[in-house]
DNA sequence: CAGTGGTCTAGACCACTGC
DNA sequence: CAGTGGTCTAGACCACTGT
């Protein structure tokens, strides 16, 4: 683990040990190269990741301070490993519906990247928070990369393993989302009734190299589809 | 301007002019440093900024390369100065349906930060894209920061004239959505119809010294919503 | 193994805040 | 004007890619 990830990690955990909430103030920059052994640059690059998550604010010739998520429950999309880490709080659980290889139609082959005859093995989930449905979930992950899938991977996480087992090394995503409707299925799913909208969250997954991997589907529960973006001005 | 700033700028520019897309490589690291006359860090640091609004993306020990944005007509969200960057390309006009000073309730109290006798600025507008309606605003500027405001102005851009005129400084801010539905003015506003279903986006603005000067509702038509995350995953 | 991007450092100097 | 964060630099060294 690099230096500044090891102190991005220490400082956050400072700030949940210490209790400290929205304005209350961290130790200044020279301290904080004392405290943790490291340059300056070093801090500094810490602190700005901090401060991408939402989590702290930096203010020129005064100091550095806590920026404290208020509301609970929503999924902060700056931290982009899906959404376990904003609801770690809750029970997730996800049951899956169908796993099975396919070829991929037009609209896939451009997603992903794929050639004449790739294949994709689909997921379609339903995944539950505190035991109520929460979303539906359609993944295509292009074989290519991901060579084996099974139920059991399935059913934990699909991401941890292809980090930590297939060693495949995630670089960025494109998500983009918008309101649809639900049809019977989804709706059966969901709890809900047919036409209920949802929100449609599409994302396109890429390897730090540049190559689509993954291309999923969620639509969210209208109820529980609660986002949050942490925005940073430059 | 900043040198990086101006590098992100300049680099922007190149690849625009020379019409790279996704995939397409830019010069490496070297040459950077060498045509802008600045150092290895400065280039990086610019380049970081292109990475998070999802313009490019750097392979280590293979290059830098290009990441276009496949659909037009989506928000980026990470580009936060409204919607105005991101759908340039469009005829965006606004109507002013209420401009006048209130007392805060306690909700917009709690998230402004007010004391009992402060007031704020309430905006109405109705936002339209190539003559369309295409989201409702409610908007409140707290007074003591947006100390005054009127109708031209909110014609216009009140992000522009707060940052130009007023000399305020903004610094970061938290966005919350959800899906809600339209009351009976609202969905006549945007020729819909009362209960059809609306993106709800939640923002505080703060200042880049923490304090709140801006809260936000916009109800999206369901049908113009579209948005877009760039994601970057550390 | 050559090419290329990333990390980390020490230090000079700049810009803003708040007393 | 003292305190504090931000910019920028030159350079050493590391880690990954692709031929």
């Amino acid at each position: 683990m690099l230096k500044y990830e090891k102190v991005a990690k220490q400082i956050e955990q400072y700030i949940t040990d210490n209790q400290l909430s929205q304005g209350d103030k961290l130790p200044i920059l020279d301290e904080l190269t004392e405290q943790f052994k490291v340059s300056k640059s070093t801090i500094i690059k810490a602190l700005d990741i901090l401060e991408l998550r939402g989590m702290i604010y930096q203010v020129r010739g005064s100091g550095i301070f806590v920026r404290q998520q208020k509301r609970k429950g929503y999924i902060n999309m700056a931290e982009s490993r899906g959404f376990k880490e904003s609801l770690r709080e809750f029970d997730l659980t996800s049951k899956v519906m169908a796993l099975k290889l396919i070829k991929p139609d037009s609209h896939l082959m451009e997603q992903l990247d794929l050639e004449e005859d790739d294949e994709v093995y689909l997921v379609k989930r339903v995944r539950y928070i505190e035991e109520s449905p929460f979303c539906i979930e359609y993944s295509y992950y292009s074989k290519k990369h991901v060579m084996y899938l099974n139920q059991e991977i399935a059913e934990d996480s699909i991401f941890t393993y292809i980090m930590n087992d297939l060693k495949l090394n995630i670089g960025f995503s494109d998500t983009f989302f918008r309101i649809s409707y639900l049809n019977e299925g989804e709706a059966g799913h969901l709890e809900l009734k047919e036409n209920d909208p949802a929100l449609r969250v599409e994302t396109t997954y890429y390897l730090h190299n540049g190559q689509p991997f993954n291309y999923s589907i969620l639509l969210y529960h209208k109820d529980q589809a609660q986002f949050f973006v942490p925005g940073t001005h430059y």
